[in-house]
DNA sequence: CTTGACACCTAGCGTTGCTAGGTATAGCGT
DNA sequence: ACGCTATACCTAGCAACGCTAGGTGTCAAG
């Protein structure tokens, strides 16, 4: 998977996991390899500045909690996320059908 | 179309429009903005770039030609070019498909 | 008591699409 | 004649963003 082809994308990927429920950063990443079959396999240094910057746009917020002496930053969706999702996918959806009417 | 979603994809059209047959860069621009039905509407400062690029990567050649005056560089893939676009074309398969099982 | 998985973080890099500017010809309307 | 639009090319520098490479610390297994 070549890096570049997933810029601009990464957003909705991420909330799309957070859609379903609450997670942290290392579980994100997790179910992202999960749900791609092992295509996206990301590095932190991918997915952590991410959150972040969702969190400052207000789509994200995040606690803190600690399970069996380690601490995780859990993440939600919040409403303006939900509304960000849902406009991503549209915009995927248009885009993948314009890429493979190009390429067919 | 956001700018960022073309990030990765746009060598894999550029090569996908020049297979059927060669043509020029202001050419490129418009079966771009034709085949994908007004989505990819790119601006000069884009594709010229990129077509320097295949260029020098040995994905394309070109030639000067005059049409009614205009000048005009043609550009046609190359053996290597056809190959390369054959694997962009599996890889915009599978990243399509992990991206949709995300979303999903 | 070291190794690996878990869990977080960030500075700086490299790629790449776009902006904004430039040059030049042809053809149209006024 | 003159301007305007479409055609046709080009490039310097910007901005966005995923990744590399480094860092911190906890816990369980061997």
């Amino acid at each position: 998977m070549r890096a570049e082809s997933l810029k601009g994308h990464l957003d909705a990927l991420v909330l799309a996991v957070l859609k379903d429920e609450p997670a942290h950063g290392y579980a994100v990443i997790e179910q992202l390899k999960l749900r791609s079959d092992g295509a996206f396999d990301l590095p932190e240094g991918t997915v952590y500045p991410v959150l972040h910057r969702l969190e400052a746009e207000g789509l994200l917020s995040s606690s803190w909690s600690t399970v069996s002496g380690r601490k995780r930053r859990v993440y939600k969706l919040t409403r303006r996320g939900q509304g960000t999702l849902a406009r991503q996918r549209d915009e995927w959806k248009s885009f993948a059908n314009a890429v493979q009417a190009v390429l067919a």
